[in-house]
DNA sequence: ATAGATACAGAACAATGTGTTTAATATATT
DNA sequence: AATATATTAAACACATTGTTCTGTATCTAT
């Protein structure tokens, strides 16, 4: 890719995730990023189509990561100082968080959180569905399996929210413990 | 108050709502909600400073009056076919979104559905404080009661998103149940 | 190193929306 | 009927949007 292009797409992104942390996605103009990022008003709509874009663009790159290192799958070009295989999956997500790669902590206890959590929670199901779900780790019960996945994706969620908004005074332990007994009869 | 503002702010809800059912609330422009209302450009703004007043202002009504039922409170003037009174709460708040009054069904199952839903959780969260919290009726466990009471609230909320996007095709009754079943060993 | 391709800047644009002001009209309330 | 108040229509200055144009800077490949 073109020097020059990665320049600036990097310079949008650094643009517009400052502008999260500072005010409401609705609020952000076009022209608040172009002007934050220093460039010209062409170069921003070659770049992306629109502010949605540029938003559903930003969270894959966030999240495409962050579950990516999860699945045990290579990291690409990330650094990743994740604890060792055998913790938790719930543990090791945690902690990666607890890191702040890439603001991404930033971005998920900002105002514009809602819109973070709920990328953060389509990722996490395929993750859940294919860790769990698929390798029949789901304690067979009455409840029909993708309300079983979809309830156990929302709580860990739910439990980072909380943990967030609770200045994540917790331990990465801890909260993995308050999840885990909160949904402990479901799962294997 | 007066007959005319009555029937103009009537006339801003219902314009509003249809709009919300229709398209996204962020691409909805004051000029959508004046000509759909089909009212003056000043009257809007006498009535409502900013459009977010205006979503705030329909969720009170809204999530005011079902929550306010669920309480067993008086019901003002709305009219209220639910069941008995010794059927859980949650049953019977079910009951009540089917009953589709004021349409809240349309919203929390438009692609605005985020947007109620987080209003509906906050409510429901009063509700469940008052309800359960308050008279002791959650288990005692290592959890803290917050993040009790927000895993208890956070899975409602989801079970009815969850319910809504499948076309509402189970009863309140199995509804119920698949809930309560989820969090059985967290309450009383 | 040069040539051709590509990305960027800057300016201008029509169109749309915003929030406010003005003065005139219509409708309630008593 | 008289007064108060809600609504209207028009105009406004201003901001944002998405596009088009031309010229310039920077890359890539040979």
């Amino acid at each position: 890719m073109d020097r020059r292009q990665k320049k600036t797409r990097e310079a949008i992104f650094t643009a517009f995730t400052t502008l999260l942390s500072e005010k409401n996605y609705n609020q952000i103009s076009v022209q608040d990023i172009i002007d934050t990022a220093d460039i010209g008003r062409t170069t921003f709509y070659t770049h992306f189509e629109t502010k949605d874009f540029l938003l559903k663009d930003l969270c894959e790159e966030l999240f495409g990561h962050i579950i990516e290192t999860a699945m045990g799958l290579p990291h690409g070009h990330y650094h990743c100082t994740c604890a060792s295989a055998d913790d938790s999956v719930f543990l090791h997500l945690l902690r990666h968080l607890q890191e702040n790669d890439r603001n991404i902590l930033e971005l998920l206890s900002s105002q514009n959180n809602e819109i973070f959590l709920r990328y953060f929670k389509s990722n996490l199901k395929r993750l859940i569905i294919t860790q769990y779900a698929d390798k029949g780790l789901l304690k067979s019960s009455s409840l029909p399996e993708d309300y079983l996945v979809n309830h156990i994706t929302s709580s860990f969620v739910e439990t980072v929210d909380w943990w967030l908004s609770h200045n994540m005074k917790e331990s990465p332990e801890t909260i993995t413990e308050y999840y885990l007994e909160a949904i402990k009869y479901l799962v294997n």
